[in-house]
DNA sequence: GGATAATTTGACCGATTGGTAAACATTACA
DNA sequence: TGTAATGTTTACCAATCGGTCAAATTATCC
């Protein structure tokens, strides 16, 4: 007879990481996909290669697997901002920062997605992550940006609307692919497009932020 | 009986108007806020205030109202890229975009996450326009921009990602509004951060496309 | 006012949804 | 090797899905 899921978590069977492992890689290519509503368990059991019950062995219900795999993924995601670095050069900050963005949005679509498709559709079930661990982590380093626009070393400039403006520039690399392929045409949608992305977007963020040389 | 739906075209009565106009209302309440997907003809039929056969009367299918919502909704989506003017100012007509476009993510924040859904789960249904009449009208102003570049009147970009940056940080505002509240805190959710919105973005894309002094 | 066309609804359909029950198969460990 | 715990599957459930149908209601026009 099957133990109570609660004692689950005390010992892990290497059967269960595994497991565990595949669903949640399944989950991400489904859910980061199609959102959490147009996906379907059955999906996510398809391209986990097991069966539908299979899966619910190991998460209760589609929610649980949706949280397992938002749970995963977001200190993972937030890592880029985490290592701004108020010791480090302001301008080098930005342009790492930016460019380790992309770097994500090319290597991690799917997260990218994920994240994008719960948010857009009202963040459901990530509100309090945003409201406390996420507001903290800006905040944060908001007070950074904000010192060194105060110390003169970059321009005065709105901290969170700088933040925001990151984000969004590179994250649409992945969210909205689609579309910049589209645009793009067949010619320039090799991965060169992330190259000329960051370049464009460096000069974009440090132009726009170079100090005011009367220091106003 | 009821005539044959392919007539209804021919000659519309008052009725078939206003009804249409409140199914389109209420699906754009729906599929924006879930998706095409996770919504579904009674959620849009309840909005509407109207039973699920009657919206199936003027809509035969789930698709053919998503479709009829998109077509109406693209053309003026795309108004404020189309009025980007060449004979402008550079500069003021990238301001006079950017400031367009905040107001629309401020104004029409359903309109926004109906493409943005969309485009995120892959653009089905919108891969012809995005290809065809998106990708034409992009092209056409990229070459402004770069005549812009070329001439010295602006910094030497790429206008591609040039205008991809000022439709995601801007479109942000609408999509990722759930985030950029939570962010911010409730001090500073008000309608004022898209004034505080506009004088950043101002401030970064006049300040990165500022046309290098020597000239090169 | 009556005939005819247009509109609206309740009842219903097969398919799919998230999830369950219990039998069956496999693994781990003494 | 035996047995108890763990893992997997088949068959199924009620609820909901997109959509149909025919009957009932309302609007239109002579």
């Amino acid at each position: 007879m099957a133990i109570p899921r609660a004692a689950k978590t005390l010992r892990r069977t290497r059967i269960q990481e595994e497991k565990e492992e595949q669903i949640l890689e399944a989950a991400l290519d489904v859910f980061s996909a199609r959102g959490f509503r147009g996906s379907t368990i059955d999906q996510i059991a398809e391209v986990a290669g097991m069966s539908k019950p299979n899966l619910l062995y190991y998460f209760r219900t589609k929610e649980a697997m949706h949280r397992a795999l938002i749970d995963r993924v977001l200190y993972t995601w937030l890592e880029p901002l985490r290592a701004f670095d108020a010791e480090g050069n302001p301008e080098e900050e930005i342009r790492s920062y930016i460019r380790r963005k992309l770097e994500m949005a090319r290597d991690f679509p799917r997260e990218s997605r994920l994240f994008a498709n719960e948010v857009l559709q009202g963040a459901p079930h990530i509100e309090d992550e945003l409201k406390g661990p996420l507001k903290q982590l800006v905040d944060e380093k908001a007070e950074v940006i904000r010192a060194w626009a105060k110390s003169g070393k970059i321009a005065k400039c709105d901290p969170y609307h700088l933040i925001f403006s990151i984000w969004s520039t590179t994250q649409h690399y992945a969210d909205f692919d689609v579309q910049v392929r589209a645009v793009l045409g067949q010619e320039h949608s090799g991965e060169g497009r992330f190259e000329d992305a960051a370049r464009f977007l460096e000069q974009l963020f440090i132009g726009g932020l170079r100090p005011d040389p009367r220091g106003s």
